[in-house]
RNA sequence: UCCUCGGUAGCUCAACUGGCAGAGCGGGUGACUGUUAAUCAUCAGGUUGGGAGUUCAAGUCUCCCCCGAGGAGCCA
């Protein structure tokens, strides 16, 4: 029987597999924490009830053993879960060849990172990706009851589609390739096929950025819809994020709880999210004292200090057209502007999801992939979609990790990935 | 790439203006019938990241290198 099936059987004897998450001792009763990797469960064992030769091997039995513990379920207000397993018997399956690297106490950093194939069996990295898991069925879901199509971008490309100083380049037979940084060139095409179409998949970024909030392979969630305008994919983007919120709450408490996040700043999370456009931005934040000049980006500070005024994610559109990438659509009020849009986390958590309505015009796209310094026979067939029959599209990405890093309420999103890829770390 | 901080026992850290390298956890042994990072007793455990230099003496000071973290720029 799996751990967390046990609630649902109190009173019953059961064999449970699992591994030696923790151990007490009181002589003539011991405890073991058991983890199955569906849950932890605390196994008494009392002298007189389980088997002498169960008791006995329970001495010192060391930290990830794998054990077979038969017993009876008991409903148990002291122990985690609320229930606890009396054992009869136990029986130790594997044991380790040598003692258990990672304890119950504080490790630093380094040593978690290098030993991440072994972190993931604690409490909270058992949780994180719990949450993370409950967060990408709930986009899939989301995605699939609006009727959206699932099409996946190819990760090897011929061209970068955000600046080709941040690309990974790979060996293709004889030819130069680059993994991809976004699914969204793929999707747009797609989206004149099929419609409503999202794709899900890892973006890979060579840059340099040593923050909480880089990893150079993260994954994003990216829809595009056509015949949307950047209006309704702000609206998209925002009724996405409070769907992941509702069901993390819903399905997730007891993961929050072991993270210790303040449920009450996800509860806030409702729609509609407030909405000022990059000039306003501005100026809110020379309000604050802060001296970024109109035509400049947000760094993380600004991001901090803008999502500091709201108690929801902060939407943030129309930024200037030259500080953003060539597939934007020109805004038709202010040419020097684009109808995109941020969305900025609360609580420090940065930029989660950006997007725009697209460029749908052909000689203004070939324009802007000429000042970009775009090759153009690496997006001859991106204009394609202009030419042969053009659309009003929009779509945007969600940053999941930093997404699952907000909603699990942990500090950095190297955490938040089951194997993160950060600069100078590929390893394990 | 730049700036800042760090590397001492398996792990987390301490060691004053240079002067005998120490503690907790983990490990071994033992005690304890309800523990929650259990507690208590006891034992073992070290090429102080690498190299060079200064000095009677270097974990500590100087120089070079390696590794890591935090941040900036850029971004989701």
């Amino acid at each position: 029987m799996w751990i967390e099936d046990l609630k649902d059987h109190i009173g019953e004897v059961v064999t449970v597999k699992g591994w030696v998450f923790n151990r007490r001792s009181s002589g003539k009763v011991r405890f073991i924490i058991l983890r199955d990797g569906t849950g932890f469960s605390q196994v008494v064992l009392v002298k007189g009830i389980v088997s002498e030769e169960g008791f006995n091997l329970s001495h010192n039995i060391p930290y990830e053993a794998q054990i077979e513990v038969n017993g009876r379920i008991k409903e148990e207000s002291r122990a985690i879960g609320g229930v606890e397993i009396e054992a009869l018997d136990l029986k130790i399956v594997f044991l380790p060849h040598e003692e258990y690297p990672i304890s119950t106490k504080s490790h630093g950093i380094d040593f978690l990172l290098s030993h991440r194939h072994l972190w993931l069996r604690s409490r909270r990295q058992f949780a994180i990706m719990r949450i993370r898991n409950e967060i990408i069925k709930a986009a899939r879901d989301f995605f699939y009851e609006r009727k959206f199509i699932n099409i996946d971008s190819p990760i090897l490309t011929p061209t970068s589609c955000e600046g080709t100083t941040t690309l990974f380049e790979v060996n293709y037979f004889d030819e130069k390739a680059y993994l991809s940084q976004s699914g969204q060139l793929y999707l747009e095409p797609a989206a004149a096929a099929l419609g409503k179409v999202f794709c899900f998949g890892p973006a890979f970024r060579a840059e340099k950025s040593k923050t909480r909030r880089h990893l150079t392979e993260f994954w994003a969630i990216e829809p595009e819809v056509a015949f949307m305008d950047y209006k309704g994919a702000e609206e998209l983007a925002s009724s996405l994020i409070v769907y992941m919120i509702e069901r993390v709450l819903e399905n997730r408490q007891q993961e929050l709880e072991i993270l210790e996040r303040d449920v009450d700043a996800l509860k806030r999370i409702k729609l509609p999210f407030p909405v000022i456009s990059y000039e306003e931005a501005i100026g809110l934040l020379n309000k604050k004292g802060n001296g970024t000049k109109y035509g400049e980006d947000f760094g993380g500070d600004e991001e901090t200090l803008l999502s500091e005024s709201f108690d929801r994610p902060l939407i943030i559109e129309k930024y200037p057209k030259s500080i953003k990438p060539f597939y934007m659509k020109e805004d038709t009020e202010n040419p020097e502007l684009v109808l995109n849009f941020d969305i900025i986390a609360p609580e420090g958590y940065g930029e989660i999801v950006g997007g725009s309505q697209r460029e749908d015009d052909y000689d203004k796209l070939l324009e802007n992939i000429k000042e970009h310094g775009i090759e153009m026979d690496t997006v001859d067939w991106y204009l394609d979609i202009r030419k042969y029959g053009s659309f009003v599209h929009s779509g945007f990405g969600l940053g999941l990790e930093r997404t699952v890093a907000w909603i699990s309420g942990i500090h950095h999103v190297r955490e938040a990935i089951p194997y993160p890829r950060t600069l100078g770390r590929l390893y394990p």
